[in-house]
RNA sequence: GGGCGAGUAGCUCAGCUGGUUAGAGCGCCUGCCUUACAAGCAGGAUGUCGGGGGUUCGAAUCCCUCCUUGCCCACCA
């Protein structure tokens, strides 16, 4: 029987059971390329965690958001796809493996190129689902008959396709520059994974002397280990301090190497060099920093590199070859000394670049690497979002957006990695050549050799991401999900990956998808090309006292962790209650504790309920339970406030689509919330108790069945079911529970995510009921009030004296039932005269007496009294200013005057009547 | 250096396309085990909306300025 559920709600005895449920059940998953069944899809991509990765605040605040999304989405009869899968995470997961390898005793190059992927793939088949076993527990309503790696084949090859298709357009390019490398890794990493940290370091000012001793030139460096690699030294050609010099030569001190002279390096005048900073003379090292290296490429200048892959200095015949960049920066700075050529040293602030996976320091570095050539992508994802075929939440990110892109750079693509996308270019070892195919080549084009090399990068892990858009529903086939299914609909994710992912891929979406023709065979438009056409972007999770959570700092908070405490459905209300555009989520346990005291609310709210249902179904009621259809037109003798409450849930349905529209999950949250807590079970259920008298039925003796009762069981129950489902996209499981104990195992439907989302238009509105329900509880908090003040106990009836407006007698006369159930009543009696006195209060349409014999605190009645008409007399005073101006009254809408003056001639009543209770109180 | 935000009750935050006397949750105070729920019920206190100036009939909301604070981007030796 469905009334034996347990006094308190205990999440963790039912939610494994329904998250392995809607697994087993593949209750979430959509056919594989079926043509189109009319319905609207609703479609997202789940950003892909790092296969290595562990489940944080962040991604179940993600989860939670598409999730409820989803399932409202999915409620509403849409085809609702949302594609999980998990990122191979080139870096962070070749890291992983390295280090399992360290303590092993070995390392990656001893095991070579194939054993090593190997062992990635076997390292990935043993650790790699940890990530979907979690997201698996929060029971995201994903699709996981489309779970994907990001290496699986049909990827890679997409991956390959797109490669080769930039690469004949001319949009990738091979070359040696600068990039940044990271020395631990041994590889090149973009900008964007370059972190700068403001840091005090030092300046050195080093004096460099001219070949023909005519005396020297000081420049400033923070990297003196670089001077290695010198060229030339470049002053301001408007400098006047050094004008005369320039043309010069310098001799290169600690320069000469075994057998060696010193190199002599030239002094140029170019613009680069700032008077007002340091020296004014800059050294060149065109080979290890991006400004010297475009110094040197204006004066075809050398470029000689100095240091080794691991940042060690590399000229053999040096006294500092072999030496770490540190060691050696010290060295020559001593030697520098030495030779009394290190002219000052200083304190100088700068942002050190830093690799952010490894945290290694950057070196610049000249090396061969691969390009996207930028500027055709970004103009058309500028295109994108400027004409609005792709609008962001909050509309701010756009901003950024277009701040990052229209200064962006070409992308270097190619890692010095082995774990990732292999470039599928071709070496040939003969005559040089590199060819770009989507297979290796039998025979060098140019020197027909047979034997051609592929290319050892691989390619930054967010090439292929950028591609996922498309390429999970197949790309480049033509299929019937990519059809369906692209544009996708939504993406939800953080602003910490706008530039990494949401930015490429919409470069890579628009570009590559223009080339695909429409279902209808029509050429394709950029508002069809993009990959989404909303991006949400969501706060950042941080811990109660607004700090970042971090694992130095210790702060971390385990989804897991606190759904076993709280229940899943709590942590995602908290998430979702939280959830305001913009704003960053400080997570408070004592939120999360509230929202598991609503999920106990609701379980117990249900408890009631199954008990009415068992004790009706005793008195001989016939309970009919199927109340997911639109409920239309109620019957006659439908009690007011079970008219009310389908008013309400017609209200609340509007509110919270708005706000779901809107991505205004806080908002949806907030509404649902005090519907269910604050109008369903305060209000209706105590009123509701009213009707819900079911008389023992006697052997023999024919059951007598009320028509109110049984219309207000019905209420009742068509009420609660309706809020399981409103609930259910925000608390998936609880509702699920309830909504098959109310069914008793026999549902309707498989699953209550199955069911329809509550539409306004299934609940009559009726003004009549909801203000007359306002006017009950009105005077039913007036009257707590006051029997509060006068001291009567909370357990002893009292009756009232009540003088009013003709409609809230007639209210109070027909409903002395509520009053004595909600406010003791005990009886109650009309006065003609308006009332007054200490225990006495007043409402807009009445006054009320309690008759009770204790007399009321003078003192304190006089203090509330005194703070009410204050307060009274503040709005009087502001709404009369307003009314007798002559220019408000001409220029305010009629409306706002019309509400003010009746706000006005309300407050005045409410004002009087309390400056007479006042005057009425004994000295 | 450039860009984008935030400052509202003790705490965390709504409200900000200007319109009646600024809200919620938590916390706090008081009284209640009222047979769904003490993870509960009822009642209560709490804010010159960061400071100053301006626009307006009207400003938490728009503009200027100052203060405090957060984030992102950036090749200044």
């Amino acid at each position: 029987m469905p009334n034996e559920l347990p006094k308190a709600y205990d999440p963790a005895a039912i939610e494994q059971k329904w998250a392995d449920f809607w697994v087993a059940e593949k209750l979430f998953d959509t056919p594989l390329n079926q043509p189109s069944d009319g319905r609207k899809p609703f479609v997202m991509l789940l950003p892909p965690p790092n296969v290595t990765g562990r489940l944080h605040m962040g991604h179940m605040l993600n989860q939670t958001e598409m999730d409820i999304l989803a399932r409202w989405h999915r409620m509403l009869g849409e085809e609702s796809v949302w594609v999980p899968g998990t990122d191979h995470a080139g870096i962070a997961t070749q890291m992983m493996v390295e280090k399992q390898l360290k303590a092993e005793g070995t390392n990656r190059k001893e095991l070579g190129r194939d054993a090593f992927l190997e062992r990635v793939w076997q390292w990935k088949s043993q650790y790699g689902g940890a990530i979907t076993t979690q997201m698996k527990r929060l029971g995201a309503s994903v699709d996981w008959g489309r779970e994907y790696f990001t290496m699986d084949e049909n990827l890679s090859n997409a991956v390959t396709e797109a490669f080769v298709r930039l690469h004949e357009q001319g949009l990738i390019y091979r070359g040696s520059y600068i990039v940044n490398w990271d020395p631990i890794q041994q590889t090149a990493v973009s900008d964007l994974e370059v972190e700068h940290k403001e840091t005090v370091g030092k300046i050195y000012h080093l004096r460099y002397p001219f070949a023909d001793g005519s005396g020297s030139i000081v420049i400033a460096t923070t990297r003196p280990e670089t001077m290695l690699g010198d060229v030339a030294v470049v002053v301001n050609p408007e400098d006047e301090r050094y004008k005369a010099l320039v043309g010069k030569t310098i001799k290169l001190p600690l320069s000469a190497a075994a057998g060696k002279p010193a190199r002599e390096i030239p002094l140029l005048a170019d613009e680069w060099a700032k008077p007002e900073f340091g020296t004014g003379a800059v050294k060149v090292t065109p080979a290890h920093d991006p400004n010297d290296y475009e110094i040197g490429k204006r004066h075809s200048l050398a470029e000689l590199t100095i240091m080794d892959e691991t940042a060690h200095i590399d000229l053999p015949g040096s006294p500092y070859h072999g030496l770490d960049r540190y060691e050696a920066r010290k060295r020559i700075l001593e030697d520098l000394e030495a030779q009394g050529l290190l002219v000052e040293v200083k304190d100088h602030t700068l942002a050190i670049a830093t690799s952010q996976r490894s945290g290694a320091v950057i070196e610049p570095r000249l090396s061969m690497q691969w390009f996207i050539k930028i500027q055709p992508l970004a103009d058309k994802a500028i295109a994108a979002v400027e004409e609005g075929h792709i609008k962001f939440t909050p509309p701010m990110y756009a901003k950024t957006y277009f701040e990052w892109m229209r200064n962006i750079h070409d992308w270097c693509i190619s890692r010095q990695l082995w774990w990732g996308h292999r470039i599928p270019a071709y070496h040939c070892p003969q005559c040089g050549t590199t060819c770009v195919a989507k297979t290796r080549p039998e025979r060098c084009g140019s020197c027909d050799h047979a034997e051609l090399q592929q290319e050892t990068d691989v390619l930054d892990t967010w090439f292929s991401s950028g591609l996922l858009p498309f390429t999970v529903f197949g790309w480049p086939e033509p299929t019937e999900d990519s059809a369906k299914f692209y544009p996708t609909d939504l993406l939800v994710t953080g602003f910490d990956i706008l530039f990494f992912w949401v930015a490429r891929m919409i470069m890579l979406g628009t570009h590559f998808m223009l080339d695909v023709p429409m279902p209808d065979g029509s050429k394709r438009e950029l508002k069809d090309a993009v990959p989404f056409r909303d991006v949400y972007i969501h706060a950042l999770v941080r811990d109660a006292d607004r700090q970042k959570m971090s694992k130095t700092k210790g702060n971390v908070i385990d989804p897991i962790e606190i759904i076993e405490r709280f229940g899943t459905d709590a942590v995602r209300f908290t998430l979702a209650s939280q959830a305001s555009p913009g704003t960053d989520i400080a997570f408070s346990e004592a939120r999360t504790e509230g929202y598991r005291a609503f999920a106990n609310k609701i379980w117990n709210a249900a408890r009631f309920l199954f008990l009415q249902i068992d004790r009706a179904r005793t008195a001989g009621y016939k309970m009919t339970m199927g109340a997911a259809n639109p409920v239309g037109a109620l019957p006659e003798i439908t009690p007011i406030e079970t008219r009310w409450i389908f008013a309400r849930l017609n209200a609340v349905t509007v509110e919270v689509d708005k706000a779901l529209k809107e991505y205004r999950f806080d908002e949806a949250a907030n509404a649902v919330y005090q519907f269910f807590w604050g109008e369903f079970c305060d209000w209706y259920l105590e009123l509701v108790k009213l009707r819900l008298d079911f008389p023992e039925v006697k052997e023999g003796e024919q059951p007598i069945q009320n028509p109110e009762t049984a219309i207000s069981l019905a209420g009742l129950v068509g009420v609660f079911e309706a809020s399981l489902r409103l609930l259910s996209p925000f608390m998936p499981f609880l509702t699920e529970e309830l909504w098959h104990a109310l069914y008793e195992g026999k549902p309707y439907a498989k699953s209550i995510a199955l069911t329809r989302f509550p539409q306004p238009s299934d609940f009559p509105a009726d003004d009549t009921a909801v203000s007359a329900i306002t006017t009950l509880q009105e005077l039913i908090n007036t009257i707590r009030g006051l029997r509060k003040d006068l001291g009567v106990p909370e357990k002893e009836a009292a009756p009232i004296l009540i003088h009013g407006d003709h409609r809230t007698l007639a209210l109070a006369d027909a409903h002395r039932d509520m009053l004595a159930k909600l406010a003791r009543v005990s009886d109650v009696d009309f006065a003609t005269e308006t009332l007054t006195g200490t225990d006495a209060r007043s409402g807009v349409g009445f006054d009320v007496r309690v008759i009770y014999e204790r007399q009321i605190d003078v003192p304190a009645e006089r203090e509330r009294l005194t703070k009410e008409i204050a307060k009274l007399t503040k709005g009087l005073e502001a709404a009369n200013r307003q009314l007798c101006n002559e220019a408000f009254l001409a220029k305010a809408p009629a409306n706002v005057i019309e509400g003010l003056k009746k706000q006005q001639s309300e407050t005045q009543l409410l004002h009087d009547k309390a400056k007479a209770a006042l005057e009425a109180l004994p000295a």
